[in-house]
DNA sequence: ATCCCTGCAAATTCTTTGCAAGTTT
DNA sequence: AAACTTGCAAAGAATTTGCAGGGAT
């Protein structure tokens, strides 16, 4: 299926756009850019000029984690999550605050939510 | 007002420290780490130590726009904004998406929300 | 007076680019 | 076959670091 968003653009399927996009996948809320390039061994040029096409085409995007970092992820169909961050889970939440924002002056096009908060078995383990 | 940031944290309240923040209040929400550097004579070893300082503090955060890219801003008392991707004007909302979300796994710590929209000046202007 | 901060210069790391060879459609 | 993508190497930018001098409390 990761193929597909390839597909999907008229991108060419190559094997390293799909492992990156696959890394970015499996590293969840941690593909920042030195993970990515860490967890592979395809050329750095390659990993800094795919990250960019996949931007461009709306594949993937950016987002900051709690220690103000940027990360990428693969854009979704409107999913927002909840993330511990002491274990990293994350979980999603079902509701899409952005609904409840009635604004006559702006015509929302984008948005991104990034919570942060400690899930129950990390609070008990202190 | 911008000096009782670092007084209150009790960091010094140097000068370069005092124009950083001010680039970033007037940068609003364009103060990428490139435009900082470029809206001032500050060395830039030096600005790149006063922001990390300035996160490590909690006095500014970052966040990502709608171009994927990552800026700082001044932490505030809990306000979200909609910005124009056009003319860059903000506009504050007055209500907290993140009080919707009821979920008992979960102690929500921070959070972060991005939206960006078109004013209607702007669409009209096409 | 003490302790921290800054600017400079050098070292290091990250990112971009040109090009020839290899892949995808 | 045509058009695009990759890896390599080299160039160019960005970031970090050590240290001596300067500034804040």
């Amino acid at each position: 299926m990761i193929e597909e968003l390839l597909k999907n653009k008229n991108l060419k399927q190559t094997k390293q756009r799909i492992e990156i996009l696959k890394i970015i996948e499996q590293l969840d809320l941690d593909a920042s850019k030195k993970n990515i390039i860490e967890n592979t061994s395809i050329d750095k040029s390659t990993v800094y000029r795919t990250l960019d096409t996949l931007l461009n085409y709306n594949i993937i995007e950016t987002s900051i984690n709690h220690k103000n970092e940027l990360y990428y992820v693969i854009k979704q169909e409107h999913k927002h999550y909840i993330r511990c961050i002491k274990c990293h889970r994350k979980k999603e939440i079902d509701i899409c605050p952005v609904n409840e924002i009635k604004d006559s002056d702006f015509k929302i096009i984008t948005h991104k939510i990034e919570i942060d908060g400690i899930c129950q078995s990390c609070e008990k383990d202190g």
